[in-house]
DNA sequence: GACCCATCTAGACGCTGTCAAGTTGCTTCG
DNA sequence: CGAAGCAACTTGACAGCGTCTAGATGGGTC
């Protein structure tokens, strides 16, 4: 692969691909546009030819992250079984899934602002995973959540609970008080789907 | 106040309330030490001799930031009435004031890798607040989380739910859904009590 | 075969955090 | 009472950062 045209190339999705790699080597804090532009193999001043700015590389990158969060949920879907609310666990085990795998690109998502909320792609893939969620209760509930200010307010319980254990286990904040470390599989399953389900009801 | 002796000062101080400042102005990741300084109207060196580093200085703001956590809370509890429940929801809506009132402050204690969680006084503060939380759900429970795992299980539903909601809030991103912004007083607190119930129980 | 333009390079700028060395002036002790 | 010592701060240097500007490069098109 990166077959160099030598002058032209996908340099973009290289970049892309470059700044996760840095995200989950030195986390969002130390990030660097430039170990970014070295790890491509191309000169600092490359990617502001791409993305304007430090800002709108991650802003990009963040965005995918939303469309990868999304797939990591639809992924847990198909495994589950089709009653409605097995369907909304599974939204949410997928969402813990995402955060645990992408700890880093999931704090640049929620907790970060370089990236661009206003930015179209950004915004669009955003609204695309929140939407994930609204169907969801939606299908619990039978009724629209948009229409509906009490099924908004469960939609909302349902993102806090699921936003909030994702986290917390991604900051290891709660290995002390269970121990989350030391069970895995369907143990640790069923503990990650007895506490959403107290919010996802 | 800040009466200079020239020479000696109560610098540590007004470095941190500085710090602070500037983290509410600039927020988080624009947070520069050297602007710290010159707020405080010292040189650009000067904070390396109270704090080590930048790492220090923010990790020192955050620990007092759990100190302040707390002081929410409790001043929720007094407000609320004696039984277990109403105290337990006042420890989230404390937690919620907070995160509402110093929405940097509170990234910086809770979303950031720049505090070194390894310092002492943070830890102490970080676990004091932590164990405010432990109160609440022994009380409601009658039993103690420490001692048994469904107990704390319930404790972790419990953060993961105002933890989440709080994050969700400063973020801006229940505003859509909720219409958050255009809500207040008793309406506002029903409805953020209302979905903290549904973990707190 | 020459031009054009998307793509990338190279250098300069002011900013950053950290470190080492020097200065200041209170305090304490001979 | 004066000198010495030391805590508290200043100053300057350094490498690395993001961004900007000007220039080089070379494939595609007429």
């Amino acid at each position: 692969m990166t077959d160099k045209t030598y002058h032209h190339g996908n340099l973009a999705a290289e970049l892309l691909q470059a700044a996760e790699r840095e995200l989950v080597l030195n986390g969002i804090e130390a990030f660097s546009l430039r170990a970014v532009a070295k790890r491509a193999g191309v000169s600092h001043g490359a990617p502001a030819y791409h993305f304007k700015s430090a800002r709108g590389l991650l802003t990009a990158l963040a965005a995918t992250g939303y469309e990868r969060l999304v797939e990591a949920q639809e992924a847990r879907q198909s495994d589950a079984g089709s009653a409605p609310k097995e369907q909304l666990i599974a939204i949410g085990l997928g969402y813990l899934d995402f955060a645990e795998a992408n700890p880093d690109l999931f704090r640049l998502m929620f907790s970060s602002e370089k990236p661009d909320r206003g930015d179209a792609h950004f915004d669009t893939a955003a609204k695309a995973a929140f939407g994930k969620l609204l169907d969801g209760v939606r299908e619990v509930l039978g009724r629209d959540p948009s229409a509906h200010p009490s099924a908004m307010t469960q939609v909302a319980a349902s993102w806090a609970m699921v936003h909030g254990l994702a986290d917390l286990i991604i900051s290891g904040r709660l290995d002390g008080p269970l121990a989350l470390k030391e069970i895995s599989g369907p143990d640790r399953e069923m503990l990650l789907s007895r506490i959403l389900l107290k919010a996802l009801a």
